[in-house]
DNA sequence: GCGATAAGTTATCGTGCGATTACTTATCTA
DNA sequence: TAGATAAGTAATCGCACGATAACTTATCGC
């Protein structure tokens, strides 16, 4: 296989990979498992973990500002507020890419990926700002939705949306639309990992 | 010094070194230094690294619920709304308090910290709806400001308070009040540091 | 003051990790 | 078709980490 084809496919799983267990906690082995390759194939493409982490940010950081993009070029009736909440939502079906970007916006401690991190959040609230045309306010607030989406998933809180009432009432009002999307990729990842 | 004042020092020193490392970016050895004592001892004292995070977790929770308890108590012409976002601020004074919830929000995967994390969670909830009176659609929103202030606090984005206009804007919008313990704490952080 | 108990430490061990080295296999071109 | 180049693997290394074991010091009741 050509090389840049496989470092995609291994940028990929490594979002899945370190978006369940965290910078720290994922291993180049790991990575390697969900690619299928081999371990040292994987430093070797990216030189480091930390480099292959920094690659996997910037990658996620693209897709998610792509679909930002696209949904507000989209013209349509649907508010723009609307639009782009659900773009977000649905980027929750590539596994790991809020997930990846959620472990980054806690290490800004870290002197190399904090810069990182900060960068790329503010990347984003110059989008909304600047192109979506939202006030301060309005971007505060929709960011702040977009976090507790992000710990929402984090903490896989979809595994008890079946069993507890209010797990449920708390999702059903986090995710006003496109919950389903949600509860199908749990749903997936639980298959997967059993 | 008695075990029992030892216990709590090392609960704090901990609850600090998790915030800024994370889980598995956190050493035994790095929360003994923070505790000043000896590696070995902090193991011996709560047997595993895990079990030391689930008894940092529980401890900040429970210094959580306290506090937004106290607030809600606490009879004054403020509104509940304001008085427990300014409970929830004030709390970031606790360093690591907050940023150790969060990280093991976005360890969900994790069969032992995944169950504590959504249920801590849901304690929050249940607060929110059941002592504090708030609607479904009020609670959602309070914690997802808790969230953007939580990623705020995990990005050290006060860092850059100064040097950059729209992260001025953000940090203004997202702390509505009480943003100058958030710079107090981040510039004490710093020169301890240094 | 002495034995027991509580509160620690120093030294060390096994292991899992990221990274390096040396090797192998496939593909393309002169 | 030889030989170069690209795409990979197997074997291994050094080290940092969590944990254990063995030892030391202080405190307190008798």
């Amino acid at each position: 296989m050509r090389a840049e084809d496989r470092r995609e496919l291994i940028l990929e799983a490594a979002t899945r990979v370190f978006g369940d267990f965290g910078y720290e906690g994922t291993t180049t082995a790991g990575i390697a498992r969900a690619a299928d390759v081999s371990q040292p194939y994987v430093v070797r493409v990216f030189g480091t973990k930390e480099k292959l982490f920094l690659e996997v940010l910037q990658r996620a950081l693209a897709l998610l500002l792509s679909a930002f993009r696209a949904a507000l070029a989209d013209a349509s009736d649907i508010p723009v507020h609307r639009r782009l909440g659900i773009a977000y939502v649905e980027l929750a079906a590539n596994r790991g890419l809020l997930l990846s970007l959620m472990h980054a916006y806690v290490l800004g401690r870290d002197p190399v990926i904090g810069p990182v991190g900060r960068s790329g959040f503010m990347s984003v609230y110059r989008f909304m700002r600047d192109e979506a045309g939202f006030s301060a306010d309005e971007t505060q607030e929709f960011l702040a939705g977009g976090m507790l989406i992000n710990t929402m998933i984090g903490l896989r809180m979809t595994d008890d949306y079946d069993s507890d009432a209010q797990v449920r009432e708390l999702l059903d009002t986090a995710f006003p639309e496109k919950l389903d999307i949600l509860l199908l990729v749990a749903a997936d990842q639980r298959a997967e990992e059993s």
